[in-house]
This record gives C-alpha cells, sequence and structure tokens, in this order.
DNA sequence: AACGCGGGGAC
DNA sequence: GTCCCAGCGTT
C-alpha cells in the first residue's frame, strides 16, 4: 500500500462512486457516451440526456444507422452541440472502420471525431484496462497539488510536462484489473475530495505525501492563469412566423399551427441547430420582413428576455409575425446579416414543444412558457 | 497559443 | 457577479 496508485485504487473500492449509470460496464459504446457527455457537463446534468439517449439509441449501430436530425434533439439542451455532430460521425467511422468494435488502441481511439487524447486513454482504461492516464482538469489539480507541481497550467509545456508525471503514476500491473478503480479513483478524489475550491485532506488516502499539503500549497496549486473574459451582451431579435395555411378559422376543419425554423448556419452560436429565423439588428429583421412582402404591422414584438452563456449574455427578442397569404410557405429569405437563409421548414408547434426538434434551449424554453404555444390563443 | 463553444452549479 | 466543470476542434 506504499505506491499512489495502491492507494487510490483501494480508496475508489472503498470511498469512491459506484452507482453512477454509465459505470459497472466494459461497454465501449456506453463508455464513449458518457465521456462524451461528461465534457464541461457536470454528472447530474448528464445523468437524464444519458438515459434519454441509450433508450433510443442503444448501440453504435443504431446510433450510425440513424440520421443527424434524429440525433440532435436528444442533445438540445445540454450544449457544446458539436460534441452530438461529432458522435454521429464518430459511429459512422467505428462501424465503417472498426467493424462495429471500438479499438482498444488510444491512438486509433483518438482518430474517432471529438475523442481527443484524455477521453481516449478514459475509454481504453475502463474497458480495456489500458495502461494510460486520462487528464481531465480534476487529474491536473490532483497530479498538480500531489505532486507540488507549480508551473502555470496555462502554458502548453506544463501540461505536457504534467500529463507525463501523471502517466508514470498509473498501476504498472494487471491493468484490467486496476485501471478501471483507477482511472475512477482519479475523478472521484478531484470531485469529491480534492476539489477546487478546498482540499479535504483529511478524507485523502493519498495526503501522506502530498507536496502541497506538506508544503501548504493547496490552496496555491494548480496555479493557470488563463482568465474568462466575457464579451459585451448581444441582441438577437428571433422571428416566430406562423403559417397563414393553418391559420384557425370558423370554416376550416382543424389544423394545426406551424412556425418557421430554419437551420443555423454551420459555425457560431447554435451551429447547425434549428431555430426560428434570426436577425442581428432590427433592420436586417425589417429588410428581411420586407422581401417577404409582410406588412408594417404585420410584426408583433413581445418582451425580451436574457440569456446568459459562459461567454457573453444574450438578448433574445420574439417577434410574432403574420405571413401575407400571397407569400409561398417556403421561400429563399436573405438578410441574415451576410448569410443567406437557407428554405424554410415549417414545423407543428405541438412537435417543437414535444422536442421532436434540435432547438436552443432557450428557445425551447421560452415557446413552452410562452401563451404563443396554446393553440387558443393563436386563433 | 488563443479562442469559441452551452449550460448549470457552487459560492 | 466569478469561477469551475469527465475537452475538443479550429485558427
Amino acid at each position: 500500500m506504499s505506491f499512489f496508485s495502491d492507494r487510490l485504487v483501494a480508496w475508489q473500492r472503498s470511498s469512491g462512486r459506484h452507482g453512477l449509470p454509465w459505470q459497472n460496464t466494459r461497454d465501449p459504446y456506453r463508455v464513449w457516451l458518457s465521456e462524451i457527455m461528461l465534457q464541461q457537463t457536470q454528472v447530474k446534468t448528464v445523468l437524464g440526456y444519458y438515459a434519454r439517449f441509450l433508450e433510443v439509441f442503444p448501440s453504435v449501430d443504431a446510433l450510425a444507422h440513424a440520421s443527424v436530425d434524429e440525433v440532435m434533439p436528444l442533445w438540445s439542451g445540454l450544449g457544446y452541440y458539436s460534441r452530438a455532430r461529432n458522435l454521429h460521425r464518430a459511429a459512422q467511422m467505428v462501424v465503417a472502420q472498426f467493424n462495429g468494435q471500438f479499438p482498444s488502441d488510444p491512438d486509433l481511439l483518438v482518430q474517432l471525431p471529438g475523442v481527443g487524447r484524455s477521453t481516449a486513454h478514459a475509454i481504453a482504461a475502463f474497458c480495456f484496462g489500458v495502461q494510460r492516464s486520462i487528464f481531465d482538469a480534476n487529474v491536473q489539480r490532483v497530479m498538480a497539488r500531489y505532486l507540488g507541481f507549480e508551473e502555470d497550467l496555462a502554458s502548453a509545456s506544463a501540461i505536457k510536462t504534467l500529463w507525463a508525471k501523471a502517466e508514470a503514476l498509473v498501476p504498472k500491473q494487471d491493468g484490467v484489473n486496476a485501471m478501471p478503480a483507477y482511472t475512477q479513483g482519479l475523478m472521484d478524489l478531484g470531485a469529491t475530495v480534492c476539489t477546487s475550491k478546498r482540499a479535504h485532506c483529511g478524507a485523502c488516502p493519498v495526503a501522506g505525501d502530498c507536496q502541497a499539503r506538506l508544503k501548504q500549497l493547496t490552496h496555491v496549486l494548480p496555479r493557470k492563469t488563463r482568465k474568462l473574459k466575457r464579451s459585451s451582451s448581444t441582441w438577437y431579435w428571433l422571428v416566430l412566423c406562423r403559417d397563414q395555411h393553418h391559420q384557425c378559422d370558423s370554416q376550416s376543419s382543424i389544423a394545426l399551427p406551424q412556425l418557421a425554423l430554419h437551420k443555423r448556419p454551420d459555425k457560431g452560436i447554435w451551429a447547425q441547430l434549428y431555430a426560428f429565423p434570426t436577425f442581428e439588428d432590427e433592420a436586417a429583421l425589417l429588410l428581411a420582413w420586407q422581401n417577404l412582402g409582410g406588412q408594417a404591422g404585420g410584426l408583433d414584438w413581445q418582451p425580451g428576455f436574457r440569456h446568459v452563456l459562459t461567454h457573453k449574455d444574450l438578448n433574445l427578442v420574439p417577434v410574432v409575425a403574420q405571413l401575407p397569404s400571397q407569400a409561398a410557405p417556403s421561400v429563399q429569405m436573405v438578410g441574415h446579416g451576410d448569410m443567406p437563409l437557407g428554405h424554410l421548414e415549417w414545423v407543428d408547434v405541438d412537435q417543437l414543444i414535444q422536442g421532436r426538434w434540435a432547438l436552443p434551449a432557450p428557445l425551447l424554453a421560452w415557446l413552452k412558457h410562452s401563451t404563443f404555444a396554446d393553440t387558443d390563443k393563436m386563433c
């Protein structure tokens, strides 16, 4: 029990986390999915998404044969949506290039889109006992403190150096038995004991030779100079365009209200998700509205609301628009900054509310809580 | 090396 | 409010 890894493995088995749904399995598909969802995302948030995803796509084969439009709604609200697109592409790669079986070699795993070096090591360690180290923020903190590593982790060379030291600490023997517990132990220690704000050294299995504790540096390490810069808030105007052809009146049979969506561009915020036509200023909105044949007074400005992102605040203003009867239901619309809009998709409000389309979380939340979602009030 | 990318939680 | 979190891809 003298080695770091021995102590950590024993601690994980006695005091670590064991009941999480992606634990107690060596199914690479399930482990991989959990690792991707957990990137920059907390356990509590992931739980629901993970269960729903596996219910719809229980295997890598099922995921590979789906369309990306079936995958994205299951990610709606989770953030970092490129993860979902990479997940889908990676599933197709596993089927096409690895015969449906995840490889155990981290050098091959890292070729999958969305799988970086740390995630590749996690999959290899959990599923195949490969003796390589993960290196997420938890491990960086644990290692910087345990080793008394004082270099600035904003530097790439410092990261490289510390990662190499982490690799040197992995269990030397019986990887298949030890690596899953060891890897989980690193994460658990960082999440529950050696936490960012405070190190609970009394509960730590390796406090005895922790250099940060011995030098009273736990509150200083890890050093990381990079500061988060928040840019100023931005405004978006969102057009909620009703379909005239489905408007309710006393003569028509029951028709479902529909709204126009368009697919966001490949890059930038909400990339490739579906959103209401979005404009960065009122002039662009009005120009597009004019191009559509809209009339003055056909727009109803709703109260705006704020949505906070990591790097900036969004001020979102919904504008309800009544499309003129002569306009085609599908129209090429220009005026989204310098980005041409594609054809609009007309979608039942029901389907939006039920999460069948991949809307950004704030748009879906607003729709659900607005009177606009109430069919009666549309007539 | 710096930056963009969502959302939620802790304090 | 600020900072953090099972990071990765792009420039």
